[in-house]
DNA sequence: TTTTAATGGACTAGAAATGGTCTAAATTGG
DNA sequence: CCAATTTAGACCATTTCTAGTCCATTAAAA
């Protein structure tokens, strides 16, 4: 991540903080963004240690402070599990809403949040994008069900590229209903390492129009990341 | 808000020029503008020198000028903390969503939504658009309160065109914040009799188009209507 | 049922990072 | 030149993080 640095201008990149603290509000934000859903369980405190290149302790300081907030429940030999309601009726919905039907909202809104996201991401934004990108990137043919995760949080730290409250809003509710259902069968038949590696390269090119405020090719580029995993999708339904 | 940044304003080139004060001032801002949040951890002194290229012990002086503003604590062992409350996140997207803001949004998701419902609304879902249109058309004219509320009914019955869950389930959120808060104002200056009856206008080709499954001029047609609400609603800002 | 693997809980000693303090030399501007 | 500031260190006390180990509990497999 130490790649960019103060080239342009002024901007000396101040970064940011680190230690559990900011693991903790990593996670915190995971599960208001319905990256992990209600009642749902959290990675084990020996990986999400690994995942965050950490000591154990030092994950289990930053739950301690999750608990602390009623945010997740531990249980002894069963897991870490999220207590946070996000909603209430989004159940309801993710019930109800089909993987197409999913793509077809994405593909409505996406491409217009690549707009806003171009004109007015921070430079913090920016930041937490490009790690969600190599978060995203470092859990690749692994765990599929922790690359859809990923792949979930890169696309809301997009959201919130568009400092847009309700367009932020919005996309939270399309992720608790994308984390919500009866996709686990569809991933496994799209998410090949093949279609990792083309979703990475499709991220990674969206990373660098939105800073480089290149409005045209981001919008070009998720509206082609978007038919894509639709095409994959009508693919798969048909078998 | 986040449009004007850096440089611009004291220091022309001053990679050097200025001293503590000048980082003091830089690391106010920054802690000013959200960019080290509430109870946020700054980096290490000695990461901070190294960043504005100058000694720990100039570091030093910048952060026991902050100190003394009260706007961070330092705790030894441990790092330096904002104290500082940026105006309490307001959790509340409605409170958060400027009325440009919404523009944005809807925009990004309504002509989309033109074109499922062209593609499936059913006859019941065509009644219901019919009958939503009569209703914002019988109260024209009168109180503008309950002109927004019938207009918002149209929009949200639009929206169930698509026969699409989670797009009905965010057009509910859009129109929640629409009801909200700070529009009343914006109302009483915008919803002339003759805007009124530009924007019926503008319904009944909406519904038209979708009856006759014109994907085409559906799609123009509300982009139109929000270009023009949009226009409108600038127009407002600026008196 | 028993066995096995995985989980969170608790603890330790040591390494690493942090702000606090001090000193002496170098730099800067009047 | 002088005085103030900045620099480049070293060392300290405290806190945090690390890398383990062992345990009790749970859930699933044999």
């Amino acid at each position: 991540m130490g790649a960019m640095d103060q080239s342009p201008g002024k901007t000396p990149l101040p970064s940011a903080a680190g230690g559990a603290s900011a693991i903790a509000a990593q996670l915190r934000r995971a599960i208001m963004d319905g990256t992990y859903g209600y009642r749902e369980r959290l990675p084990a405190e020996r990986d999400l240690a690994q995942h965050y290149r950490a000591s154990r302790s030092t994950v289990r300081e930053a739950l301690r402070q999750l608990e602390e907030g009623n945010l997740v429940t531990r249980r002894i030999g069963s897991g870490t599990f999220v207590s946070y309601r996000g909603g209430g009726e989004d159940d309801d919905v993710a019930e109800r809403t089909s993987p197409l039907e999913l793509i077809e909202v994405r593909l409505a809104i996406e491409p217009q949040m690549a707009r806003l996201a171009t004109l007015h991401a921070t430079q913090r934004d920016l930041d937490r994008l490009a790690q969600a990108l190599v978060d995203v990137e470092a859990c690749a043919s692994r765990d599929r069900e922790i690359y859809t995760r990923a792949d979930a949080a890169f696309h809301q730290a997009f959201a919130d590229c568009t400092r847009n409250p309700l367009m932020i809003g919005l996309y939270r509710q399309i992720n608790s209903v994308r984390s919500h259902a009866q996709w686990a069968r569809m991933r496994d038949k799209i998410l090949s390492p093949d279609r990792q590696r083309d979703y990475n390269s499709q991220h990674r090119a969206l990373y660098e129009a939105i800073r480089s405020r290149d409005t045209e090719t981001a919008v070009m580029t998720i509206m082609e990341h978007l038919e894509i995993a639709r095409r994959d999708l009508i693919g798969a339904v048909r078998d």
